[in-house]
DNA sequence: AATGAGATTGACCGGAACGGTTAACAGGGG
DNA sequence: CCCCTGTTAACCGTTCCGGTCAATCTCATT
């Protein structure tokens, strides 16, 4: 790719990789023609080959870019260090929002891309996949005190629930498109409270119940 | 359409409406080609145009078949006269699975096309859209006694959950393919007897617990 | 074996759109 | 005045589009 593209203004890089996302996570990698991606992002075509010098390139340029700043993201937000289940999960979240507030169709393009066919890139996706598999709670759940939950709970099958919850929440709101972040931070806060208050033992609910 | 269609042999006919599902939920309307849902459906493109005369036909075609084939099979289920809420969230995700296990792909070609911005069907999608709304249970709620569930909880909430990390698991399948819907039946069921130990009042838990 | 009716296809149509290139233009700084 | 950088319109050959149609192939009935 053409090193110039980073020496535009942030504001114009965000619109073409936005632009390249939403057309690549609409369509097929075959049939994601590159003037809708120049149009969406408000660029003649020419422009648009001058920084990505070919489809393939556009395409898997925007699959490492994705790769890279979710991990660093996650990586920041400390969800990762949290010992707390509750806190580790709302620190995830607002990471995945704050994502989603800057390249809204940037989760689903992985989602597609993860399972892309074409043979002119799936080798490509495929090879460095490895970057991008989520590193689950599972190891986290063994270092959970039974004695904070409620008495007899399978902790696996509450972390199940919530962890579906939140996907499903997520999947609802963006495939009617046209999210508002705001409501869905205050949603998910009210998720969070109401597992807080289900499946904490009476005493230790209130503790962070700002 | 041609009524010679409904003369094919249940699996073809089937087979072509899943063509017609997968690749208009994997691309927009004006980039799926219909080259590639006859080539998916095993046929030749000229029979496809045979049966369906224009492309906005079958694509309009798939889209009340869809929302009539839903509401049927719905009905059928028996869900929406179910008094137990469990009861009825059970046969209601039999009856998805079943549609599932039939067309794969149409869940995702009916979100998709409620999307679809093209003006050359977005007019009739939109007037047809009624069709396909969801009567939610909200009105099934007011009918539960809060007796049944362990005191003090926001039933509100707790359906919420419910119906979340259920949309959530589909999903969650859904995008990676290849789903195996005996393997979610048994997750499914794994999940309600979970809800069903944790909300409901001791005592009642064991009711349906077969 | 010949016939005729349907089912099914390959070859074809004009024109649009594809990925990609290139030559030219706009405009600000030296 | 010219160079430099960012940007585009116009263009390239090729492929593919939605759609048509005449020619097959299938096969039950004579």
């Amino acid at each position: 790719m053409n090193q110039k593209f980073y020496s535009l203004p942030e504001e114009k890089q965000r619109a073409i990789l936005n632009a390249g996302f939403h057309v690549f996570s609409q369509n097929t990698y075959k049939n994601s023609p590159m003037r809708e991606i120049a149009e969406t992002a408000g660029i003649s075509k020419s422009l648009l080959f001058h920084y990505f010098h070919n489809k393939k390139e556009l395409y898997l340029y925007l699959w490492t870019f994705c790769a890279e700043i979710t991990i660093e993201e996650m990586k920041k937000s400390g969800c990762y260090q949290q010992t707390d289940l509750f806190e580790s999960m709302e620190s995830g979240k607002n990471a995945k929002l704050r994502l989603m507030r800057m390249y809204p169709d940037m989760g689903t393009f992985a989602v597609k891309a993860f399972c892309e066919e074409d043979p002119e890139v799936c080798r490509e996706i495929r090879g460095s996949m490895d970057r991008y598999i989520q590193i689950h709670a599972s190891a986290k759940l063994e270092n959970l005190n039974p004695d904070d939950f409620i008495p007899g709970i399978d902790l696996k099958m509450m972390y199940k629930d919530m962890y579906l919850a939140s996907e499903g929440y997520l999947w609802e709101k963006m495939k009617l498109g046209n999210l508002n972040i705001d409501e869905m931070e205050r949603d998910f806060s009210e998720l969070l409270s109401f597992w807080k208050k289900i499946y904490l033992k009476k005493g230790k609910a209130e503790y962070h119940d700002d």
